[in-house]
DNA sequence: GACAAGCAACTTGTCAGGCAACTAGGTCAT
DNA sequence: ATGACCTAGTTGCCTGACAAGTTGCTTGTC
């Protein structure tokens, strides 16, 4: 039997479909079952850990969709043979997590910095163009005395499809969206932000592109290592207790 | 139809779950859902869809995976607040996809450096001592005459844990199980590699070493970036045509 | 005896219907 | 008006069933 006894707390427990991705998971994980290997059938599984077919094709349908087992159907389900997932989890537990979204950006400066070298050393004339663009946007937005929130994710957004690599520009806007999110629900509950703040990290963009202008990677990643840290200063303003 | 440009990349054909996962995904970050916003109920997406409520629940089911929608039992399933998922997804269409492996290399390169970086201003005497252990099973491969894959692994992964941060550790760690994982099935169709090359690896992971050892952040950077590319180089001859 | 065609059992994919647990909003008695 | 109560609606979970596809064995043929 398997009770689900831990739910009493609040509203929303674990489902039986998460227990049991967990558990295939971790056996998976653990070596029980290699790649390549066979999983037993649903009817097996849904027998041994007491549950019905459904709740186990649902499991399965989950890490089918991670990548980490792929089914034939009438012939069976079979574990992936990378047996390493295709995605990568970013547990996020908490929003308010100071420790979470510390690490989170600690990781966003890695890979943005990289990113803005990989960008001096690729941009093609369309990338220029498209910065420059979204340079004026900001400029703009300062003369209308709006933050610009928009325009600076879109600055960063094009940077990271100048690298050329996908991947670079997936994580980075992944993170960057997570880290924004934060911003924006930790700011709900305090000051705004400055007016002027907006031309500070306007001019902070505009080194950034003047590196890649240049095609001087070195250049760029200090650049974009000082913009960073310069937002994560910013940033530390909502991580205080 | 089915126009299938993301995932399910592995099975033989996408299932209803798999399209529909897709579609309600899609609808999601077009903004048609807006966050915190209620989805319609599974009885009348089923309808929508012209599928069963079994299907909508398990893409609902995979949707709550990547955190993207939660649900309420007896209330119904919301788009969580945040708006954008919790997971990173990293396609992998093909093992044998040069440009992806190098995309995906090239990433590694950006966050191992930053890795080997933190650990040397963070390490602990315990992980040092780690490092050491490693450093010294890894000889003892050599001495053997053995690759020392493992041990390789295990080195790199003392370098992520000292960082103290679970992004780097779990990113790093994909992200090198990947390219190891490519590695391994492209090497089953070529030449073994070279027997001497792992004593190079020894010295490189020993300039590594040292440098986390001195708390020098610059040199641990630096120690990295070198074993990195060497690392790169020797993997191109997999990457040739 | 070897071999190929075909068949039967098994497995996944999908559907239908139903009951239990829970939520929310309206109703009714006080 | 206000609080308890009740009912409709929703998700969580189950049983049962059929369709589509694969695998291995049987059977018939040479």
């Amino acid at each position: 039997m398997a009770p689900n006894n831990h739910q009493s707390l609040i509203g929303r427990g674990p489902s039986l479909a998460d227990v049991l991705t967990q558990k295939l998971s971790d056996e998976i994980a653990s070596g029980q079952f290699k790649p390549g290997e066979k999983l037993p059938t649903e009817q097996q599984i849904a027998e041994t850990y007491g549950v019905s077919r459904p709740i186990v094709r649902e499991a399965i349908g989950r890490l089918k969709h991670d990548g980490v087992v792929v089914s034939r159907q009438g012939a069976g389900a079979f574990v992936a043979e990378s047996g390493s997932p295709a995605v990568f989890r970013l547990q996020v537990s908490d929003f308010t997590d100071r420790d979470e979204i510390r690490g989170i950006v600690e990781l966003l400066m890695a890979v943005e910095s990289s990113a803005t070298e990989l960008a001096a050393l690729r941009r093609t004339d369309e990338d220029l163009a498209s910065l420059q663009g979204q340079l004026d946007a900001m400029q703009a937005a300062i003369d209308r005395g709006e933050p610009g929130v928009d325009e600076d994710v879109s600055f960063h957004r094009a940077i990271v499809e100048a690298t050329k690599n996908p991947f670079f520009r997936d994580l980075s806007d992944f993170l960057d969206r997570r880290v924004r999110t934060f911003i924006r629900t930790a700011r709900s509950n305090t000051a705004r932000g400055q007016a002027g703040l907006t031309a500070l990290v306007q001019n902070e963009h505009q080194a950034i592109f003047e590196a890649i202008r240049a095609g001087d990677a070195g250049r760029a990643r200090s650049a974009a290592e000082e913009h960073l840290r310069n937002a994560a200063d910013r940033l530390a303003l909502y991580l205080r207790p």
